[in-house]
DNA sequence: GTACACCTTCGAGTACACTGGAAGTCAAGA
DNA sequence: TCTTGACTTCCAGTGTACTCGAAGGTGTAC
């Protein structure tokens, strides 16, 4: 059984982060002993879902959703899709979004005005 | 001269955001008549340069720099360049966070597995 | 027994760009 | 005179994912 700061040296993530992650409703709250945490190794497999599931872009509550939103019976599978579904167009547009500052950052840098009120008109 | 009820309605943005635009620095104050703002047709230039601004990802802080952060002798194509550099590297990597944000969502997508746990081991 | 590392909860703070509400001022029209 | 609408300032709140500090409890080695 680990104690916080072990998880926290082994997942890299702050014992603070750990026990926000739990108060969020994405990580079970482990056993205690004394009042302290102890988690086993099942931990590190949580943490890799929620850092998964981070990186595809949802939130914390999105990913609070997940775990606990559905039915019991609902298969991982289907979840996922269930929320990747409108995240693509969010991500979609988020690329748009971004690759406009990228095209209009290009387009500034090549500016020779003088003064910043010529750049618009 | 224009009042903020006019220049809102015109340029699309509300009342309260002119006025957070002025405590921010980005917009100059403009001037009174009996405690109300009255604006000239100059204010739209500066709008459109706080809007071509923000679409190449800069935040108001910055914005704030480019207008008053420089000597009063540095042009605009240098001011903009100051900040458009570093601001490219920012750009480039929020870029590859979303595409990898597109491309973990595919992989998603494409999950058979019944549980959660299943995902990441 | 005492020193020390590690743990606990709780509440507040961070960055960002607004947004909303309260309470008051002001001028024009019925 | 009264109402209406537009304006003023100031302060607090929004959402997101943490982060920090204070004050106190726990556990083990010496």
């Amino acid at each position: 059984m680990l104690s916080i700061g072990q998880v926290s040296r082994q997942s890299g993530l702050s014992a603070t982060t750990l026990r926000y992650y739990e108060d969020a409703g994405v990580l079970p709250a482990p056993a205690r002993s004394g009042g302290q945490r102890r988690y086993d190794q099942q931990v590190f497999q949580q943490l890799a879902l929620i850092k998964l599931a981070q990186q595809a872009g949802f939130t914390i509550a999105e990913i609070r959703t997940l775990l606990h939103g559905f039915p019991a019976h609902v298969s991982a599978a289907e979840r996922w899709r269930a929320l990747a579904n409108p995240k693509r167009a969010a991500v979609q547009a988020l690329i748009e979004r971004v690759l406009e500052m990228h095209n209009t950052l290009e387009q500034i840098s090549q500016c020779e005005c003088k003064t910043l009120d010529q750049c618009v008109s």
